[in-house]
Formats: structure tokens, sequence, C-alpha cells
DNA sequence: TAAAAATACTCCATAGGTATTTTAT
DNA sequence: ATAAAATACCTATGGAGTATTTTTA
């Protein structure tokens, strides 16, 4: 189980559409569809219902749901994190993402930033749902809602 | 960038020794090397420092070890849940845990878990250094009491 | 010199593509 | 009849192994 797998899942689990799903990330359906049938073969479990011509996320697939986004989406963080201070070394910092459960750690990651880039004066924002770019549509995500955002931080050495 | 590759920089970035890090991931050593550096090279960043024949983690490093951490964590969460929900929920657990402590046992509580209790439903949630010693300290803290609970569920078998 | 990591290959698993079939509406 | 997912097959990237070569303490 890779990350790759739980993007497939997440996205599947949003738009409960392979052909959809499969066209937000970039890449055909059959091979979506091999994915996420591989992820199942791996848990041994069913995470969604094909019943129907429609896909419906099985109880596996709900409990699944809320700790891969919480996965990946710390998998974001933490590229985003080593890439910033890679930023911050060459003079410029971008902190692109805010998030529902990112905000509950704000307090840690921003000591984490100034021990390890005490030059960088990081700028909050905050992002509605609508702002949110590609995957997560409100009411899906009862934890973390990823928001892919850059701005750039002003007043940097 | 996938699980794999951060599982492994999470072993060599506790074991400071690419050999050992490997011995403990079940590999050999040259493919790790390969591995770092490929994730290094995604990232545009140095992760550790190899001067003076001793591993030394950047502060890029720094910065992403507590969001890698985090991601392999739920990633494993996941997985747990996805199996227990097989036979329905019939429980619910909640961990609290702080990464750099309970790194260690976490996967093995959780796959013993998932072993004696493939009904519970584990939660995982991050806990800061002060709230985890407070904690404890009184012996009656959020996350003392929750990992207490933990036990006491296993014990239910 | 003796360790530790990097490099150079080899092999194979699997991710992803295209074409097609199956299945339900 | 149609749209959606599954299946079959193919190719290629890269992950892991072994052997070997730098490094530097």
């Amino acid at each position: 189980m890779e990350l790759r797998h739980l993007r497939h899942f997440l996205a599947v689990a949003d738009e409960l559409h392979m052909g959809r799903a499969a066209e937000r990330l970039g890449m055909a359906q059959p091979p979506l569809s091999q994915s996420v049938a591989r992820l199942e073969k791996e848990l041994g479990v069913r995470l969604f219902d094909r019943a129907n011509r429609r896909l419906t996320l099985t109880r596996a697939g709900v409990a699944f749901l809320d700790e891969a986004r919480s996965s990946v989406l710390h998998a974001d963080a933490a590229y985003a994190l080593a890439r910033s201070a890679e930023d911050g070394a060459a003079g410029e910092v971008r902190i692109g993402f805010v998030s529902a459960a990112l905000y509950e750690h704000l307090p840690r990651r921003l000591a984490r930033l100034r021990q390890t880039l005490p030059a960088v004066q990081p700028k909050l924002f905050e992002l509605s749902t609508n702002e949110q770019l590609g995957a997560w549509r409100k009411g899906r995500s009862t934890s973390a809602s990823l928001i892919r955002r850059s701005e750039q931080v002003r007043g940097w050495t």
C-alpha cells in the first residue's frame, strides 16, 4: 500500500465514479480500477460496493477514508515543508497549505518553522472550502481537507 | 514520493546509519541509499548531511520528519481500520500518541490490536509532548487514560 | 587500514497505457 | 443501446539485489 493507492482511493471515494476519478487523477480508467482492486485485495476488504452500476463506499471504505486522507495530507505537508526549507535557503518561502487537520498542529508547525527557518516570516491565511483546489469536496471529510494553495511570504530575507 | 520512501527516510533518520537502517527495514544497504537519494532528488533538498562519515539530519530533514512520521502512522491506521472493519464496527479505541515516543511501539500495538480485536476501530490523534508529560504526571491526562484504555480493550479478548 | 556510503549493473514487479469485453440500465 | 467498470495484454519505470568502488576517520 502506497500513497498512490490512497490518492486513487480518495479520488474514487470522492467522485464515486471511476471515469471521473481517473480523469481527475490524470490517468485512464482501467489502471485506476486495477489500482483500487489491488488495494482492496491487499486489505482483504472491499472498499466499494459495485452493485447497481453505482459505486458506494462500504463500511470498510468509510473506516478507511479519514485515515487515508490524513496520511496523504501529512505526506503533502512533509513534501511542502521540505521544499519550503529549500526555498528558504534560496531566499523564497511558499507556505502552500492550510487544512483543518494541520490547523490543529499549527502551533507546533510554527515552532518547527522558527527553529529550522528563523528568517522566515510565515503568513497565515484561512481558506474556505470553495477555494480548495481539486480534491476534497465539502461534506465528505469530517476531519481534514487539504487545501493546496501557495502564497509568497513577504518580509523575507 | 511514496510511503516506502517515508518509511525508509524514517528508519535512516532514526538510526543515522544506512547499514543499520537497512537491516531494520529488512533490505540491503545500497537500495536504501538509492531510495533516500531519490527522495532527496524529488524534494530538491538534502535531507541528510553526509559529511564526516556520519549522517546528520539537515534542517530540511528535521522539517520533513514529523509530517513524514504522521503520514506513515495514519497510513498504518487506515490499513488497520479497513481490515478490522470487515466484521463490522464493534468498538472504537482512541489512541493518543506523541510522535517520537510511541513511534516504535504504535505499529506493534496496532498490529496486535488488529489481531486480537479485529472489530475495534482505533482512532489516532497526536498530542504535544507537553500534553503527554503533564498527562503522565497526573496519571489521568487524556493521552495516558486513552492509552490505558487501549490496553484494557486489548485485554477484553 | 577498515568502516560506511555511493556507484554500477541486473532482474523483476507493477504502474499505467490501449483495446476489448462484460454488465446493468 | 448505452454507459460504466472489469478484463486482457503490453511496455517501461523503478525498486531491490549483488558486486564493487570510492571515501574518510
